[in-house]
DNA sequence: CATGAATGAGCTTTCATTCAT
DNA sequence: GATGAATGAAAGCTCATTCAT
């Protein structure tokens, strides 16, 4: 009667104790799942596994394999979030360039040591129910970038943000995809690619 | 549980009369499924449904849900690898600009009118066997826009190819998901980034 | 997509063939674990095993196990008013005491060879949502006695068709619970107990 | 899994104090999960929900879930067998008609104010082991019934015994289902319904 | 070839029961 | 004793695939 087919929220807040590493482990084994097997076999079976827990843990503390994706989302996307206004509010006497070449390298940062994992929740996303999912974070992160720009002056900033925030993602997730190696250049390519969208 | 996971090809290839209209209605059934209630909701029974075919019509010409995928990824990879050899062929006394201004706008033309397809084949093709899948494809479309940068003399051409691929598909992608009406600008938008990123 | 969680009717009409006799069989095991195995064994497994079809073929024809329950409910209930029905109908020159003798032996008549499963399925009809049940059917019986009763100058009819159908079904129940052989007397005992609640 | 199925008396008798409290919490939960929820959503950790504690403090008290429903089975026809046998021993100078007055006031009496409880009992009662169960006293109310019927000269007392149970429980539960009024004329209904299957 | 009923592996989810704290 | 997180057997249900008609 708690929770119904729907809701994709956590079923409890773990504050702290034994409860927080079940759902921790629980979080672990689903990104480790998705980046290295892929969506499709993600299930709550396989998650329990590698979590090392019993499924019916799993659901203890998620009503479905669906609110694990969008807790996995949310998190993903407050950090980043978190580093954005950090950039944003840092930003004194900077010019342009410099501010974005430090989102950028937010944002390459926040990717982490899970290459394929960002772009399978991306991709993801759109499995779910649209009410539930994580725009809002997205949203929030669009309006941070949206302030910034504008603070520069560009015409159209919302748009300007979200078109950048795409290029963004694109330009890592085709680095990770095709070079092994960090690519030192990675930053200033993007860098490039923006600031030409920007016409600046 | 007996089939070839491995084999992603079409059965037949029926070049023309009936065979050929069942075939194309289990593609714009896939299509349509894939676009309007995702990627979850893509199955076999249900595209019978919407292509008025049974499924048993769909395994004749199909081994497996897999295999559609792919061709649906190779018709769309096709058609633009074509557009791509047109512009690369005829590309007589053009600039550079020039040149990415008439691949940006096939791109854009070859996207159709699915949305939400592009971004779920690319989840699907997560889940395909690496080998069989369609990235020949792609390649052979990278390859033709590597040849393209490479005569203008861009460095690193291959890396660029795919990098700038993956930016025209972001900012379609970022236009189709924000802006209803066809953005006019979008493909000067476009063609901004792709040249600052190659910084000429 | 086409049937829902509380969908209780059947997913199919099979109105001939092979189809009808899968849908026979379902019901058939179902009431056979109904009436040997009680209300905790009946499980959409079990019912396959015994109707020797799989599990799918369960959730072909019936959208959940409530549904089946329902089918067999109405089934029984349709059954009685017919007989109702046509008992009612043929009453020309009778008494109410013989008009009160036929419906019981109607009634008796219907609960054919699975002692427990009336017991069990009016019992269990408690556990299905309200809205989906088979009360209309339920209904409907009662009218038809309820006219019977008016016809003979009860008062209060529809209150004492009620408790009527109670008297009656409680009695059977009775007589199947306690003595194997048909009891010779259950139907004079029944119309006694109406007729005394009748106080004529 | 460990658990002995057979177990279904109470694993203690807490006579009084805080224990006494526990188990009559989690009975009267469980009378209000029962009759208000019904029996599919009868189990032990909703009922420790209801009730206030732990699942641990139900299994501290009660070896299985059968347990409780056996112990709630007991409790209600102890207070009826309680009742008919004040009645039975009272029972002095009185005609037939006034001894069956009192035993029908009382098992009226006695169903207090669940409504479904009786009938969602019953259900219960077939899923449950037969050696175990509430018959015990089932039959030592029939036999105090026996007796009564015995002593005004009734013929086959304990098969009209167990009878008029029957008709009596069928015509409170009818009056509960259908009536939300306490229906003044209950008794006196019963009654006569009792007195026509007796004939006298 | 076309059909669609039938299959059953596999996934989701629940809940009786245990046991470490 | 009390607690409630953890367990995992057992049900519910879906859907890719086959095959008799």
């Amino acid at each position: 009667m708690t929770a119904q087919k729907q809701d994709l929220k956590p079923r409890k807040k773990p504050v702290q104790g034994r409860s927080k590493a079940v759902v921790d482990a629980i979080l672990q084994a689903s990104i480790r799942v998705l980046d290295r097997e892929g969506y499709s076999a993600f299930n709550t079976n396989r998650v329990a596994e590698i979590a090392g827990v019993s499924v019916g843990s799993v659901y203890q503390y998620f009503p479905s394999k669906e609110a694990i994706l969008m807790t996995i989302l949310r998190q993903k996307r407050q950090n980043l979030l978190d580093k954005f206004n950090i950039v944003a509010t840092a930003d004194n006497g900077d010019d342009l360039t410099s501010a974005v070449t430090r989102l950028v390298g937010a944002t390459i940062e926040a990717q982490g040591d899970w290459p394929r994992l960002a772009k399978v929740l991306a991709l993801a996303e759109h499995d779910l129910p649209v009410e539930q999912s994580g725009r809002g974070l997205k949203i929030e992160i669009a309006d941070s970038l949206t302030n910034v720009l504008a603070h520069y002056g560009i015409e159209q900033p919302k748009v300007a943000a979200l078109d950048i925030m795409a290029i963004v993602d694109a330009l890592i997730h085709s680095a990770q995809s095709t070079r092994k190696d960090a690519n030192a250049h990675l930053q200033r390519n993007i860098v490039n690619a923006v600031m030409g969208y920007l016409q600046v």
